[in-house]
DNA sequence: TTTATTATTGATATTAAATATCAATATCGT
DNA sequence: ACGATATTGATATTTAATATCAATAATAAA
């Protein structure tokens, strides 16, 4: 199995045990909406009406409140996250990893976004945590400015 | 004269230099909410509807609006900045200092803010923007956790 | 398998923050 | 002081997020 489709079961699995966790149903719908979001917006930031509007093409029958709410239900059974790049609306995300921790670069001109990891980072910010006896539970880091292609420097 | 005095007049300074370039004026609402926010506003992250609030106590003639678009003002000038800590609601704050960029720890129990500025960070972060050719014009880090008086740790 | 129970769905309504509108007014250069 | 232009404050509008609720679907029990 390659590890794409490995990762795609686990999340499958953590999803499932969420369900059954929180006593919850699964559906039709969560499961058209799991397998247009694990994968088609891997590594992407989809709002909740993209999302909708991409899903209505192939299953008109599915309500906007559906997608919303499934989002959610994501971003609590820890399979997605929820990001926030400053025009108001939310985004969502797979997560494709649990370890490793990654930071967004939002060009300010185009809204092109660039991922980036840094384990240097990381244990600098835990290490502040530590001293403040500060227990984190997530981080986010957003550097705004301009892309190579739209930046002049 | 003292630092934060200097750091005062250095502000107005600023705030003014923008209203002269941008061919806006100057009125008695800009001088009340400025003096409002950077007197008693500094380290703190307040929302526009607290700072109206606030002010409408000792000048209840200025609107809203007015507080709402001095705050925009404000960031557009460079003189504070705005945060968004999850709860939907824009936040701003004054800016201390052109070098010193700080960061924040918001505690999901009790929504308490701790500030924190770490150098290895910002060292780090501006490498990584370098080496994917990104001209930084800001960013913002957020830790979410637990704060030492809610956290189990 | 049928029934009972409970969660989900989709349409729509509501809320809340951000922002736009506009007539009356204040500011500022001449 | 005058005229041009920006600002103000009240209110309206927009938009994203969230709540409501009757109809329906999923699961557990009989």
């Amino acid at each position: 199995m390659t590890p794409v489709a490995k990762r795609k079961m686990e999340r499958r699995k953590t999803f499932n045990d969420y369900i059954a966790k929180k006593q919850l149903k699964s559906t039709k719908q969560r499961d058209i909406i799991f397998n247009e979001f694990f994968n088609y917006y891997i590594g992407r930031h989809v709002t909740v009406e993209e999302l909708y509007e991409d899903i209505k093409r192939s299953n008109p029958s599915i309500g906007f409140a559906t997608v919303y709410r499934t989002l959610k239900l994501f971003k609590e059974s820890g399979i997605a996250s929820e990001r926030n790049f400053g025009d108001g609306k939310a985004r969502y995300e797979p997560i494709r990893s649990e370890t490793e921790h990654h930071h967004h670069m939002i060009c300010t001109e185009c809204g092109d976004i660039v991922e980036f990891a840094n384990m240097q980072i990381e244990s600098c910010l835990h290490q502040v945590a530590k001293l403040n006896e500060f227990n984190v539970k997530n981080h986010k880091l957003e550097i705004y400015g301009l892309c190579s292609s739209c930046g002049e420097s």
